[in-house]
DNA sequence: AGTCTCCATAAAATTAAATTATTCAAAGAA
DNA sequence: TTCTTTGAATAATTTAATTTTATGGAGACT
């Protein structure tokens, strides 16, 4: 190996020496012996081709490349102490950073309260959230940039297997009317009040729209007879679409909760239909787990996830 | 020995293979072996309890705290690498200080010349001259504030065994007259001339005027019967007084060349007898030798020297 | 599937470093 | 002065750390 002409044992021992002035006295301070001290020092001088101490006098003094080594020294010694405490900083979460990935629903109702809560624990981890498709978010765990992430679609066949997916809550997609909406007023309504809506949905290649229709077909509609009145990307137009009176919609319930307590929205039920998905866990199993994410998903995660979540036994 | 948690080796092969990708090519670019490597890694991650590379896919990738960790390393390799540059600097003469005594008379006349020549080789060396008594000079010596000086006078007794004397040249005290002096015009002087003199000398306590005192008595003169006009702190200013037909001195040849080629200072011979002293370059034996200063005296003294001097066969 | 590449692991060999014991030199005290 | 004490160097031995050789396994590319 191509050496290094020192190493930070002989800084160490230097920078003692020229502390206590003594080479005992260093050696003491470093729980050594005498001769491993000297023996150090003399290989210093004789690698660097200087001498470092005058030991002349009673006291150990340096010359003037120790005295220009030892600055070095210092400077050097310091960058690794201030390392140490960088990675125990880390290992302890008093830095670092977490990637977390989401939907575009549950980025945006979910995960800024579940992120409030860890950083309320952990407020020295910073925390980016990334909102991409299900599918780009799968890759992005796949191949590391994100930590850990929360879908509600299905993950394209081959990550499946690469990937940890773990259930973790159910997300109910409601039903929801514009308040003053005739229907809205009727205790339960049927599969076949759903032709008489005009809906105002997701556009088709988003995953909350493609859970939502197969759910419908699954259940016995005929989703091609049920009326589109418009196709946004955003779950809050479509909230205000609907507020609005614009027509119906399916959507997450964690993302109208405001609306339903102001009254604003109308939330209807369906006789003999239930549109749930699972929402999804998933991590990289065979990638280094940071330890921030670590506690996200053991601490943070169960405090939102319903009751019977595999995660409530973690 | 208190642990360092980490060595710079383990570095430098966290640095190589965070910029080889691999840990293999990280081994050859280092000419070790691949699992030497790995161990060291290894050894390093156990210490710092972290994780610090993903072996997963085709690349070594770093982790969160790998990455934290290598900014340190870089740093810190960094500061090591100038550590080396300084020293070898030093070594080769591109950096450090030369610190030189000398009395009144050498510091005046001679080391400005040498000065010169020592930097005109070795530009990149401070030096740094400090005039002063031949005793304090010693002292300075002794303990290690000056790495050489060059003295006239007589060391105190104990420094004389301590510190190493070489006889290095001569100097001649010369009798100077002013030029329209009516002695002037003999060829030669006999003793008994000088007590027809005025004489313009140094003060007593300097180490010059001992020395000629001293020469004057030893060679049979009763010192007491020389008439002194006038003691001046200054060679320069006796210089003058003499130019001034105000007396006559003994004047170190190398500080009246100027004024000797000029013909302003008349130069008397008297018969049997020479004031001469022996200037001398003391060094501390048991204190480290900076290279500077070896250079100094191994190259430039001699180049001043007269021919006698044992430094000529250094 | 087969082959290649890369990393991990184990055991052996080498090398480096620490310790004990001793010597040497300088400093302080009698 | 001489004796004693203290600190550093040296030598020999032991101990520990590192490297190497040799080998096994897992993923990637053909």
């Amino acid at each position: 190996m191509p050496e290094l002409p020192f190493t930070l044992d002989q800084l160490r021992i230097l920078k003692a020496i020229a502390a206590q002035g003594s080479f005992k006295k260093a050696a003491d301070l470093l729980y050594v012996t005498q001769p491993a001290v000297s023996l150090q020092i003399q290989n210093l001088e004789k690698q660097l081709e200087i001498t470092i101490f005058d030991r002349g006098g009673r006291k150990a003094l340096l010359t003037e490349a120790g005295r220009l080594l030892l600055e070095y020294c210092e400077r050097i010694l310091n960058q690794c102490d201030e390392a140490c405490k960088a990675i125990e900083d880390l290992n302890s979460l008093k830095g670092g950073t977490l990637v977390i990935g989401a939907s575009q629903t549950t980025g945006t109702y979910l995960m800024p309260r579940m992120i409030g809560l860890f950083r309320q624990n952990y407020p020295d981890v910073s925390v980016q959230l990334q909102v991409h498709s299900t599918r780009r978010t799968g890759w992005s765990v796949a191949n590391g940039q994100i930590d850990l992430a929360i879908i509600g679609g299905q993950l394209p066949g081959d990550l499946e297997n690469l990937l940890q997916v773990i259930p973790y809550a159910t997300d109910e997609l409601a039903l929801v009317l514009p308040s003053k909406h005739p229907l809205s007023n009727k205790k339960e309504l049927l599969k076949e009040d759903l032709y008489k809506l005009n809906f105002v949905t997701l556009d088709s290649q988003s995953t909350t729209r493609k859970v939502v229709d197969k759910l419908l077909q699954d259940s016995g509609l005929d989703i091609q007879r049920l009326k589109i009145e418009m196709e946004l990307n955003s779950l809050e137009a479509i909230k205000n679409a609907v507020q609005s009176g614009l027509g119906a919609s399916f959507l997450p319930v964690v993302s109208i909760e405001r609306e339903l307590s102001a009254g604003t929205i109308h939330k209807a039920f369906v006789a003999d239909l239930e549109v749930k998905r699972e929402l999804k866990l998933i991590t990289n199993p065979s990638r280094y787990t940071s330890r921030a994410s670590e506690v996200f998903k053991k601490n943070i995660l169960p405090q939102f996830a319903s009751l019977e979540s595999p995660l409530r036994h973690i």
